[in-house]
RNA sequence: GCGGGCGUGGUGAAACUGGUAGACGCGCCGGACUCAAAAUCCGGUUCCGCAAGGAGUGUCGGUUCGAUUCCGACCGCCCGCACCA
């Protein structure tokens, strides 16, 4: 068969059609066979497709189609995370609707994924901005907050005075907001909270059970939810202060109790404030604290400050013990009680602030034979016993820890607490474009929820962003209506859902999706929990642990009976290309180029507009300001929507990062069409005989790819089916060959599927490829019967022989000895042991 | 600072439970076909050496008949969290 060439252009939209007309994809949820349900992160409507999300969604179909043809009912749903920010910005800056925009950007991402050919279920389709989606979100929001799992507190939020909106800590950088550039204030708000706080005991046991997540996720997630036990006590106070007698600490060395050097308290301390009032350099002192407070690479060198405010407060086991009271630079109000008990001979903290406020340092624990070594500059954070402790004295750390809080409770001075990093879940956003939150406010009632019948709560359409801040506290009407119970004139709640809410329940919405009802529990269980879930590791914490709370949360007021969403998590790498760039000038910074613009060879890189080099830069995530971007759009035009898809699954492991480069492409192409010329001669089978080694070769592949795609070894998967193809290549037409072709379009059938689909049908086939079975193992073709054990002399390598397999030690010690190489080297010494691992190698010890 | 991960050819990487290091891809070198090019095909490609042979998985050391794999120390890179009491 001559210069046979695939053409994508041509077969890419037949077949896509061809699997739209049949519905291949469509989970079907009645049928008898095993379900599976794969997901992949459902992505913002940014406008373009990237290629990290070609990537992210190669992954997952082809561990969709391969569920499928190994029986499953596999269900592997599309949609849009299609509330946030970017929309409004776009409205400010371009005059559109951020529904327009939204709803246009949603048209032109889901005909780019089309065209790559994804086996997605596309009746289950779902945006976050509709009200048929947000609408359920509504009733959700009431359903928790009639169970208890909604409250409504004052809190401390970042406000952009310029942009008159809440950021969130990650959209403030260096005390400015991200956008306005403007000073970020502290403001104090009524906002609604979700009490994630209630689960934190049950998230963190339950990351015990997520053994198909990666180990580094759930770490992350546990260093998140951040569970401290010790003992949180009180201090009595010398003099009170505007009713303040004493002081609230939380520590978890209640062991080092009689190393007590000071007493820190946070700026933002009640009784920091109280004296801050009546005192100004106390109160200067406080707006410095809270000035260097978050910036981070500060926070290290930071150097340890405090103000003596010449209070002291009574140690609990020696009231006659008096112990000063600072305000500390370095506690945090956020975090425990806001204050806490310096022992600075085992905090390194403490220590550093001693030394420079000559406060004592004494010793409490000691390793055998220490206990008489004075502190340095370094606390002492080991193990050993106690000393010069009283009571304590010879008994080892967690004893200890147990006495204090022992004596403390009995005496009823403090008692045991755990103290969580983990704060309740701030929901409100001051925005337009998210789901409005269902509560109307009366003047009589408080806060009432919107009466089930008038949901959903549908955003206004006629809104302007004509100045900063929130449209809906300016629209003319729409806030504007009568309380539910008293029928008062009322006001609607204006804040907005943050969006990892629109997140945290979409996997069960695509499960069931009836329209009077969020879903249905019995349909949704019956594919609940995600079998492999597959997304950027950037939301290893937030979007997880709110999906894993809301889940939970679901469960707890009897909605849902699932625990864990995801049962399989994967973190996918990102898509990296290098860079290219070329200073500017002195002062300047350098100027980058896209890969359009180069003109790349093997020894180096230039513009194309002038002929000249330019530096080629480190390989790093694509990104518009290093212009090292790839558009998916181009690429599939030019090589195809498999060539595309097999680069994304080759060479790299899944997890991590897989560098773009043109030749990758091309060699990827290449063997699009090195199949494509392969399918063409799959009538040919010579003599028809058959071809033992080839067969077994086939066998083995199917095996290995099969065990490959499962977990997720999408590369060593193709590294199998390059061996699979190099082999057929190499053999002569016979009937196995043409087994082993046809066998090799089912094999690629869940990475390119259009060149399978092509093939199956010029095989003959009148059914879809993406509909047929994958290919059976005969088990008995697995092993050869044949092995090469390898003859090593000290266990460097002599030489090998081909033995059957299963050959006795006794043969095989004789045969390696008889190797030419064996003799020479051994030069006439007698061996002193031989060593022989059957089918394996054979070791001579002289 | 704390927690985690990773260091293998020119390059992306493979190597089952400690058993022939470098499969497979990219690149490169040589050849065939062609007037020529593209495409395709064949051969080679860890390093040193003409070869025999020797060295080699970040560095140093250990365990072992045998270590990319196990243990210890160190170096480098990447990621997450961060004054968390």
């Amino acid at each position: 068969m001559m210069d046979r060439r695939f053409n994508p252009a041509a077969v890419d939209a037949r077949w896509q059609r061809r699997w739209d007309e049949a519905q291949s994809f469509r989970a079907d949820g009645t049928s008898a066979k095993p379900r599976a349900y794969v997901l992949e992160m459902f992505p913002y409507p940014s406008g373009r497709i990237h290629i990290g999300h070609v990537r992210n969604y190669s992954m997952g179909d082809v561990l969709a189609r391969y569920k499928r043809m190994t029986g499953h009912d596999v269900l592997h749903p599309m949609g849009w995370d299609a509330f946030g920010m970017p929309a409004e910005n776009a409205a400010m800056e371009k005059k559109v609707h951020p529904g327009s925009w939204t709803r246009e950007n949603i048209a032109s991402m889901r005909a780019q994924l089309k065209k790559l050919g994804f086996a997605l279920d596309w009746s289950r389709e779902l945006a976050t901005c509709e009200p048929d989606y947000y609408g359920h979100e509504q009733a959700l929001f009431l359903d928790l907050l009639a169970g208890g799992l909604v409250y409504r507190k004052e809190s401390a939020v970042n406000w952009d005075p310029v942009d008159m909106t809440v950021l969130a800590n990650e959209q403030v950088i260096d005390g400015r907001g991200w956008r306005s550039g403007a000073v970020v204030e502290k403001k104090k708000l009524s906002q609604w909270f979700l009490k994630i706080t209630d689960f934190a005991d049950d998230l963190l046991d339950g990351l015990g059970t997520l053994d198909q997540w990666p180990e580094k996720v759930r770490l992350m997630q546990e260093n998140w939810i951040g569970k401290s036990q010790g003992l949180q006590f009180r201090f009595a106070l010398s003099d009170s202060v505007d009713g303040i007698d004493g002081l609230e600490v939380f520590t978890t060395r209640p062991d080092t109790l009689f190393g007590a050097s000071f007493v820190g308290i946070a700026a933002d301390h009640p009784l920091a404030l109280a004296l801050a009032a009546k005192d100004a350099r106390l109160a200067a002192f406080a707006d410095e604290c809270r000035k260097s407070g978050t910036a981070a690479a500060e926070v290290e060198t930071q150097e340890k400050k405090g103000y003596d405010t010449g209070l002291t407060v009574a140690h609990p086991l020696d009231p006659s013990w008096k112990l000063p009271v600072f305000v500390a630079n370095f506690v945090l109000i956020e975090y425990g009680t806001g204050a806490v008990f310096a022992c600075p001979a085992h905090d390194q903290r403490d220590l550093d602030f001693a030394r420079k406020y000559m406060l004592p340092v004494t010793r409490v624990v000691a390793a055998e034979g220490d206990e008489d070594k004075p502190i340095h500059d370094e606390a002492y954070t080991g193990p050993g016993r106690m000393v010069h402790s009283q009571f304590l004295n010879g008994m080892e750390i967690e004893a200890a820890k147990g006495a204090v809080i022992a004596r403390a409770e009995a005496e009823g001075w403090g008692k045991g607490t755990t103290v969580w990093r983990l704060r309740d879940w701030g929901v409100s956003r001051q925005r337009y474009w998210g789901t409005p939150i269902p509560i109307i406010h009366c003047e009589a009632c408080g806060p009432v929820g919107v009466p089930r019948d008038q949901l959903p709560v549908v955003l206004p359409e006629d809104v302007s962003f004509d100045v900063p801040g929130n449209p809906l506290d300016r629209h003319p009407t729409w806030s504007h209506v009568n309380c539910p119970k008293c029928n008062a004139p009322a006001r609607r709640e204006t804040d907005t859902l943050d969006t990892f809410v629109d997140s945290s329940w979409y996997f069960i919405r695509f499960a069931s999706q009836p329209k009077d009802k969020p879903f249905d529990r019995a349909e949704a269980e019956k594919w609940l929990p995600v079998g492999q879930y597959i997304g950027g590791v950037e939301h290893a914490i937030l979007h997880l642990l709110y999906a894993r709370f809301w889940t939970r949360a679901l469960a707890h007021i009897g909605l849902i009976g699932v625990q864990e969403p995801f049962t399989g998590l994967f973190t996918q790498g990102m898509v990296t290309h290098e860079t290219y760039e070329r200073p500017q000038g002195e002062g300047l910074p350098n100027l980058y180029f896209s890969p359009a613009e180069i003109d790349r060879t093997s020894d180096g890189a230039t513009l194309v507009s002038d002929g000249r080099p330019v530096t080629v830069g480190r390989v790093i995530k694509m990104s518009k300001s290093k212009k090292n971007v790839v558009d998916p759009d181009e690429i599939i035009e030019r090589f195809g929507a498999d060539a595309v898809r097999w680069f994304m699954l080759s060479d790299s492991p899944p997890e991590r990062d897989l560098p773009w480069t043109d030749s990758g492409i091309e060699g990827s192409w290449r063997f699009v069409n090195r199949l494509w010329r392969l399918f063409g001669e799959a009538g040919d089978t010579g003599d028809g005989a058959e071809d033992k080694a080839l067969k077994r070769k086939l066998h083995q592949t199917v095996a290995g790819v099969a065990k490959d795609i499962e977990a997720l070894a999408f590369n060593k998967a193709v590294a199998k089916i390059y061996e699979l193809t190099n082999a057929v290549e190499k053999a002569k037409p016979s009937a196995s060959r043409v087994e082993a072709i046809r066998a090799l379009a089912l094999l690629v059938a869940p990475m390119t599927p259009h060149l399978a689909e092509e093939a199956w049908s010029e095989f003959g086939e009148t059914g879809l490829i993406a509909e047929a079975s994958w290919p059976d193992v005969d088990e008995a073709l697995l092993v050869d019967d044949e092995v090469t054990v390898a003859v090593q002399v000290q266990g460097k390598l002599r030489g090998t022989i081909i033995v059957a397999r299963g050959t006795d030690k006794a043969a095989l010690e004789a045969l390696a000895l008889a190797v030419p190489n064996v003799a020479q080297t051994l030069n006439g010494a007698t061996p002193k042991k031989v060593i022989v691992v059957p089918d394996r190698l054979v070791n001579v010890v002289v």
